[in-house]
RNA sequence: GCCCUCAUCGUCUAUCGGUUAGGACAGGAGAUUCUCAAUCUUCAAAGCGGGGUUCGAUUCCCCGUGGGGGCACCA
C-alpha cells in the first residue's frame, strides 16, 4: 500500500482557531499513525486577506502544539510550492487540463465546470433569482467517518472567477491531485462542498482520495459551531495563559475521539498509536473550558519539578518580564514555584499567586483581612508571634511547626490560632502554601516586619 | 425554503442485540488538613418521541422531533 498523505490546509486569517487546532491534530495523528506524510498547505488565494504576518499565527500555532509539518513553507519538499499563492502556473495547467475534457464553459467571463445531465431554468425562491438546474447522477461520497454519503450536486459552479483567480474548489481539488493526498481529513461543515470536489477529481480522471469529515467543535455557550469570537476559541489564548500544549492536544483528541475503556490523559505516543479514523465520532462535540482547564493542572501536577521551574520560568519571561520573581536568586525562584506547584490549575495563576514571596508591594485582600481581624483575639496572636519569633529554629518547616505549637499550647490554643493572622499578615491573603513554607522562605526579618505592620496596621 | 448530517447523565464519552447502562469534567455531601487547593470516600445524574425487526433493543430499520452544517465569481 502507498504511503498515506494527509494535508492541513489552513487560509491565513490572523488568527488560529480551536477546531482548525483539532482539524490539524486529527491530519498530523493519521500521519503519524500510518507512517505517512503531514503536509502544510497554505490556502491563501483571498488576495485580500494575505499577510506574512497571518502566516506567523499559524506557524506560530502549531509549533507550539508540537505538530510539525514533513513538507510545506520552511521545510520545502518535493510537491511545492506549499503557499497557493505561488502556484498559479498549476492551476492555469490544470484549467488546461480540464478544458480538454470538454468539462467546462465560460460564461460572464468566468470559468464554469460543466456537470453532467439535463438542464433547466427555475426560479429560486430562496435566492430569489433565475438558476439553471442539472438533473446530475447523485456523486458518492465514501467517508470513512460517516460511511456512504450519497449528494446530487446540481448546478454548474464556478471555477476561475472572472477577474482570473481559481475557486477555493478548483485550487483545492487541483492541490490535493498535484500534492498526492491521499485522505482528505477536514471539518464536516465541508461535507456539502465534497461533491463537488469528487465531481472535479472525476473529471480530471484521477482516483478520488479518502475522505473523513470531523465532527464540529460547538460553542460552550448558545447555539452553532465555534466561532473565533467565542470565549477559548483562539489558540493564542491559551499560549497566553500558560497553559501546557501537551494537556491541550490531549484534550482536543478526546473531542471526537476516545482511545477506548477508561482512559483519559494518555502519553502522545500513546495517542499516537491508538488513533485511527473509523475510531472518530460522528456527532459534534461541546467545548467544555473546565475540563480542559481539569487536563492542564492533571498536566502540570505530573511535571518534574525542574521542568515545572522551567515552564514557570519560561512564562514569565515570556508574558511577566518585569514581575519581581524574575529578579529573585534561582533557587528562591525555583522553591516558590515548587511549592506552587502543587497548588494551581495553570501557569498564569502563578504572578498573584507567588508575588508577596518576591516583594514587600503586595495586595492585601480588604475582605480577608476585615474577617480575619474581626475574629477572635488577632492582634494578641499576631503580639506572641513576634515575641516568640526569636526563640523560632528556621531552618525546616518542621520546627517552625513545632514553634508555632509549642506556643499554642501556652495558651490551650491551637496552630490554626495562629495561622490565619499569620497568614493575613505574611501574604495578604486566606489562602496559599503552608504557613510555615511561607515562614521558612521569607526567613525572619521579613516575616517579623510583616507580622509587626500587620499589628501595626 | 432546499440538501447533507448527527442524537446515551448538564458536558466529553464507553457499550460493536442480552450490562445493576461504565468512566471523566462540572455539581452535592463527607473525610483529611494550618488556609486554599490537591487527594480519598460518597451521592445525584442519561438511552428524544412513535412505529417496526427480534425471544430480547440504547444498539438494526422507518417516520417524526431536536441539534449541527451547507446552499457565493469566500475559504
Amino acid at each position: 500500500m502507498s504511503q498515506v498523505r494527509v494535508r492541513f490546509a489552513p487560509s491565513p486569517t490572523g488568527f488560529f482557531h480551536i477546531g482548525s487546532a483539532r482539524t490539524a491534530l486529527f491530519n498530523w495523528l493519521y500521519a503519524r499513525h500510518t507512517g505517512g506524510v503531514f503536509v502544510l498547505r497554505i490556502e491563501d488565494t483571498d488576495k485580500e486577506r494575505n499577510s506574512e504576518q497571518f502566516l506567523q499565527v499559524i506557524y506560530d500555532s502549531l509549533s507550539w502544539l508540537g505538530l510539525n509539518w514533513d513538507e510545506g513553507p520552511g521545510v520545502g519538499g518535493a510537491y511545492g510550492p506549499y503557499r497557493q499563492s505561488e502556484r498559479a502556473d498549476i492551476y492555469r495547467e490544470y484549467l488546461a487540463k480540464l478544458k480538454a475534457t470538454g468539462r467546462t464553459y465560460e460564461k460572464d467571463g468566468a470559468v464554469w465546470f460543466r456537470l453532467i445531465g439535463d438542464r433547466t431554468e427555475v426560479f429560486d425562491e430562496h435566492r430569489k433569482k433565475t438558476v439553471t438546474k442539472v438533473k446530475a447522477a447523485p456523486t458518492v461520497i465514501q467517508d470513512l467517518i460517516r460511511g456512504r454519503v450519497e449528494r446530487v450536486e446540481d448546478e454548474d459552479f464556478v471555477i476561475f472567477r472572472s477577474d482570473g483567480n481559481p475557486v477555493f474548489h478548483f485550487v483545492n481539488v487541483v492541490d490535493d491531485i498535484a500534492m498526492g493526498i491521499t485522505h482528505v481529513i477536514r471539518g464536516e461543515d465541508h461535507l456539502s462542498n465534497t461533491s463537488k470536489h469528487v465531481e472535479l477529481f472525476k473529471a480530471f480522471g484521477v482516483p478520488v482520495p479518502h475522505f473523513a469529515h470531523i465532527p464540529l467543535i460547538l460553542k460552550q455557550q448558545g447555539a452553532g459551531k465555534m466561532s473565533k469570537r467565542d470565549q477559548g476559541a483562539l489558540i493564542e489564548e491559551y499560549q497566553r495563559r500558560g497553559y501546557l500544549p501537551e494537556a491541550l492536544v490531549n484534550f482536543l483528541c478526546l473531542l471526537g475521539w476516545n482511545p477506548g475503556g477508561d482512559l483519559e490523559k494518555l502519553p502522545l505516543a500513546e495517542i499516537i498509536r491508538l488513533f485511527d479514523l473509523p475510531g472518530v465520532n460522528q456527532s459534534n462535540a461541546r467545548f467544555d473550558d473546565k475540563k480542559l482547564a481539569h487536563m492542564n493542572m492533571v498536566y502540570l501536577l505530573a511535571l518534574a519539578p525542574d521542568e515545572f521551574v522551567a515552564r514557570a520560568r519560561a512564562y514569565f519571561e515570556r508574558h511577566h518580564p518585569a514581575a519581581p520573581a524574575l529578579q529573585a536568586a534561582p533557587e528562591v525562584f525555583q522553591a516558590v514555584m515548587l511549592l506552587a506547584q502543587p497548588k494551581i490549575k495553570g501557569l498564569e495563576e502563578l504572578p498573584a499567586y507567588t508575588a508577596y514571596l518576591f516583594t514587600e508591594d503586595y495586595p492585601v485582600d480588604a475582605k480577608v483581612k476585615e474577617k480575619v481581624m474581626g475574629k477572635g483575639d488577632p492582634k494578641t496572636r499576631l503580639t506572641e508571634l513576634i515575641a516568640s519569633l526569636p526563640g523560632f529554629d528556621f531552618t525546616s518547616d518542621a520546627a517552625i511547626e513545632e514553634g508555632i505549637k509549642a506556643l499554642a499550647a501556652k495558651g490551650s490554643l491551637g496552630f490554626g490560632d495562629y495561622q490565619a493572622v499569620a497568614r493575613l499578615a505574611v501574604s495578604g491573603t486566606n489562602a496559599g502554601p503552608s504557613i510555615t513554607s511561607l515562614f521558612r522562605l521569607l526567613g525572619r526579618d521579613r516575616v517579623r516586619q510583616r507580622l509587626e505592620r500587620c499589628l501595626a496596621g
